[in-house]
Order: C-alpha cells, then structure tokens, then sequence
DNA sequence: GCATAATCCTACTTCTTCGATAGGAATAAT
DNA sequence: ATTATTCCTATCGAAGAAGTAGGATTATGC
C-alpha cells in the first residue's frame, strides 16, 4: 500500500484551486497550464475529466474557458481526485470491503478501511477554498503540525 | 492520490501475519503460498525483500524457512510495506516535503503532508500481532466503526 | 554419500498503465 | 474572416506490475 499521488491526480488539484482562486471567473486552460507549470494538452484531458464529473464547467469558443461548477467552499479536494483516478483506495484494485483473506489474515480487511477512512477524514474534509487560502480545519492542521510529520521514513 | 494495496504489498502483510501468527517458528514459503493462496515464486521474491529489509530472517536447507526477526509484537505494518514498496506516500514520485508549487497552490504540500500523517498514524502503530489477533489500537477501532466506513465512494 | 527440500539468484515475459503529444474539428467572440 | 478556445480521437514510448522459469546453493535425514 502507499499513498501515490498521479501527475493527473497532482494536476486536477492544482488547477481545480487555482479555478477557486479565480471563482466564479472562467479561465483557460493555457492560462491554467502557465500559471502552474503544467503540460497544456494534458491538462486539457484532466479537465475534461473533472467536467464529466460535473464538478466543472466549460465555455467554448474564444475567451473560454473553465469555472468550477460549484462553490469552492463546498467541493473537496477528495472529490476532484475521485473524478480523476477512481476511488481513493484499493486493495490489488479491488475495493477494501471486498477482499477476504483466510486464515491468520483474516482481520486485514479492518486494517485497509481504517487506511481508507484515515485518508478520508483528511481529503473528504478539505475543500479547494481551504487549500488556496491556506486555512485547513483544525484537526488536518494538527496532522501537518504534528512533531515528524515532516520527517522521511 | 490513491491509496493502493499493491500485490506485492497485500502478499507481504500476509505472509508477515501468517509468521507472526506461527512466530516465533520457522515457516517454508511454500507453506506460506498454499495458506493464504499466494503464487509461490513471486511470494519468494517478496519474502527476500522482507529479508533485505532485516524485518525477517531466513533458514536455508530442507526443513528451512522464514521467521520474523523480531517481535510481533514491535513489527508494525508498515514497516512491511515500506520494504516491499517504499516510502508510504509520495506525489508524483517525489516525496511529500519535496515538492514546491506556485501560485494559488502554494499551500497544497501541507495537504500532502497531512494525508501521509494520517495514513502514518495508521500504519506505523499497528503492529502484525495485533492484525493477527484482531486487536488494533483503540483509535484505529474507531475508525473501523465510524459509521460510513464500510460505505464505498 | 545421496536424495530431498528448501532458499537464493538471474533472467525473462507479458500486460497494463502512466504521462504526454499530435492533429484537427467544432464553437464562439471580435 | 480571424482568432482563441474547447473538444475528440488516435498514438506513442517508457516504465512498472505481476508472474514465471530454471537452476545454483545449502542443509537435513537416511
């Protein structure tokens, strides 16, 4: 198991905070993809992905471009990364409440949905206003804040 | 960001709670395989990154095996995981703290930083004993228990 | 000594996914 | 018309994941 986080999925978040900054204006996805050092044409294809998740919208034709489709104070971070890379966890691609083990494994599951809704509490509870303006709930600043929170292993 | 069980790291925590359950006596790998059904040749390799990793120790010969080298009781999950797949979390193939963003984003690898505690304080206080028994820590439990933490998403 | 059962080592295959690019059609503003 | 955009399809190369193959090495028990 671990925490990867995709370029799409890196992206998505970036560009989805970046519309909230802007929010409600609409901005293009060149703009987009200067502002945050990010390839154009892929971007293109991660936004089209957060658009069929509803959570976007788009504007065709010249001084298009893309708004969030809601406000940014309500859509979390966990969502724009469900649009783009499916379900936030998973056990050998499958999902966590379907596995079964035999034997001495038999107690695993618990531990992957504990993973799973340790990783929810955080991503679920964020939403884009909070990233870009720095202010996360209390108890996602404790993790941050935490004594080796920073530190490698 | 996906939180994923790869085979490889699924067939490590077993094989680890199947030692753990057996410790401190000493187990062949094709025991291990035919016990929790994994594919014996691949569970090999796996087992050798565990040796490399000093997390289990291993007897040659007819009537040989693998053992923890430690306690099950101090060997946590992950630290199995680690071994088999590296560092728990990581965005885009760098690390959490690694990575810097501009603009509206620029607050975001706290978010990063948050997630990889949150997953830590799951991960690293679980102990191979406790999975093996069903036991965990009271605060992972209540994670299990939370209300929609069965609930896919 | 010899058969047997194990770990250990190297290499290989196959498949899928990831990240990215290319080219152009449709759409709308000026 | 021109220009700036989204939108669609197709393609590409590299890397990794999952698993297999074959045999060399090591120890046990007869």
């Amino acid at each position: 198991m671990t925490m990867q986080v995709s370029a799409r999925g890196d992206y998505a978040v970036r560009a989805a905070v970046a519309l909230a900054s802007a929010h409600p204006d609409t901005v293009s996805a060149q703009t987009l993809a200067d502002e945050q050092s990010l390839p154009h044409k892929f971007l293109e294809a991660v936004l089209a992905d957060l658009r069929r998740a509803g959570l976007v919208r788009s504007v065709r034709g010249a001084d298009g471009g893309y708004r969030l489709a809601h406000s940014p104070t309500t859509t979390t971070v966990g969502a724009i990364l469900r649009a783009v890379d499916g379900p936030l966890a998973g056990v050998r691609g499958q999902r966590p409440e379907d596995v079964t083990y035999g034997g001495a494994a038999a107690h695993l599951p618990d531990l992957w949905i504990a993973v799973r809704a340790a990783v929810r509490n955080v991503l679920d509870e964020v939403t884009l206003a909070q990233v870009a303006s720095g202010k996360l709930p209390a108890r996602v600043r404790r993790l941050v804040t935490a004594p080796d929170a920073w530190e490698p292993r």
